[in-house]
RNA sequence: GGGCAGGUACCCAAGUGGCCAAAGGGGGCUGACUGUAAAUCAGCUGGCAACGCCUUCGGAGGUUCGAAUCCUUCCCUGCCCA
């Protein structure tokens, strides 16, 4: 008796939200995919499925999720799941989603992300049915020979039809020897881990077709591929990242990400629910009609986005406190029910406690805050740029509409 | 290696001797409004002991009363040639 649930079922979970530019490509991919099942199950043998991620930035952020929640998916199942830290193509840098080339990261750099990478990733994965593996393991012992030999397998003419590099190579900008390398990597990665099937975002296709060609190379079956659409971050047109700016976090502060989905315009809400919730399609489909009838305030659905996704990660309590946190201090203008505070000796200026606590980049920008009445001292708007403030009594301190300070008296 | 075009603030991009802390756009911030930190509109957006002073236009020198702008040299990018 196989431990695996039927072919049929597993399929269709894994198959949810799978993404490609055509359908052929899907409907192939869906036939490998049940083929390996089938051989699975019959050989009482787990798939091998890995998903690559480079450390490049500290944490892992929501697009980081979306491939790791199928990740995750594959592990329910009883597939062997690998965990596979980029620890070296971190150092070149997936030009993929880029229109320019990114800044090398140093090995320290890296080493120190990773670390926390694997931390935040038991957020999601089982740690004890995950491999973590890194490909600088192999792909740091390949030889300039080997690299030749990696390289026969493609043309110059394959990349420069992507998109990202044609753009930049109508546009005069530079595209860097080293970053068609990464392709490469990528693909000696599937051959290194011998992997079933990679899984990536779609932006990620020509580096997990790049897998395939080399395993067939290398004499091994190539792998199957599975890519998800991409999401978009907190300006709700570019793909998430940290280096853009418009990341969450998942290990930020539970009203930091509620804010940060409340944040997200409207026309995004679509994306979160269908990438980042664990709502099901039909329920996902219901709620977008409701609000399309008019029957749901886009407000609430954003709020109940936000909660969601708070929950899937720092768990249902967080997810009330961020709430209530962003009813009182954003609709309700209401002071939050905890701030940072700082204790007051003896009288202070104003601009001194704001530059020094970090709150205001500069003087300069103090000054501006004030003229534009962006500045409070308990509740009343501040016009003096010289007030002083004596420790005689608490005060509260507000700079624009989101930051607080307690001022207790020494 | 040779020729040509470039390197401007967080990003893109104007400016080619004083009116330049440097147009415009993006981003960011603040305010108004609201349906939320959406959308829309307005203002702000180098620093400071602040009607003035200091630092900034790839680096280093130089010319000039005065340089982002001119000269020298070095570094970097693209295109064409070899």
């Amino acid at each position: 008796m196989s431990p695996f649930r039927p072919v049929d079922e597993q399929l269709a979970i894994l198959m949810r939200g799978v993404e490609f530019g055509d359908t052929t490509t899907r409907v192939n991919m869906a036939a490998e995919l049940r083929d390996r099942l089938t051989e699975s199950a019959r050989n009482d043998r787990p798939l091998r499925v890995y998903c690559g991620f480079d450390p490049t930035a500290s944490d892992l952020h929501l697009g980081h999720t979306v491939p790791m929640r199928k990740l995750a998916q594959f592990q329910e199942l009883g597939h062997e799941v690998i965990f596979l830290i980029g620890s070296f193509t971190a150092l070149i840098g997936d030009p993929s989603d880029k229109t320019s080339a990114r800044r090398q990261q140093t090995e320290d750099e890296v080493r120190e992300h990773a670390r926390t990478f694997t931390d935040q990733a038991w957020k999601l994965l089982d740690p004890d049915r995950t491999l973590v593996m890194y490909n600088g393991d192999w792909l740091a012992r390949l030889s300039f020979k080997d690299v030749i030999e990696l390289a026969t397998n493609f043309t110059v003419q394959q990349f420069l039809v992507r998109e990202n590099f044609s753009v930049r190579f109508e546009k005069g900008d530079p595209i860097w020897l080293h970053e068609l390398f990464y392709a490469l990597m990528q693909g000696y990665d599937a051959v290194a881990t011998k992997t079933d099937v990679q899984i990536g975002g779609t932006d990620q296709l020509f580096n997990l077709l790049a897998g395939r060609k080399l395993m067939e190379a290398y004499g091994l079956r190539p792998q199957t591929i599975l890519t998800f659409p991409i999401l978009v971050g907190t300006d709700g047109v570019l793909r998430m990242s940290k280096t853009t700016g418009n990341h969450i976090g998942i290990d930020e502060a539970p009203e930091v990400i509620f804010g940060k989905v409340m944040s997200i315009p409207d026309n995004a809400m679509r994306n979160y629910a269908d990438l980042v919730t664990r709502w099901s399609p039909a329920e996902i489909a219901q709620r977008f009609a409701q609000l399309e009838a008019g029957a749901l305030h886009p407000r609430d659905l954003k709020m109940q986005l936000a909660a969601e996704i708070v929950e899937i990660f720092q768990g249902a309590e967080a997810a009330r406190t961020a709430e209530e946190h962003f009813r009182t201090v954003f609709q309700q203008r209401e002071l939050p029910p905890d701030m940072p505070e700082i204790t007051l000796l003896e009288p202070i200026s104003l601009i001194d406690i704001l530059t020094n606590t970090g709150m205001v980049g500069s003087k300069s920008e103090v000054r501006r805050l004030i003229q534009q009445g962006g500045i409070k001292l308990d509740g009343e708007k501040v016009d003096d740029f010289n007030m002083l403030i004596s420790p005689d009594t608490e005060h509260i301190l507000q700079v624009g509409r989101r930051k607080f300070l307690k001022l207790r008296q020494g």
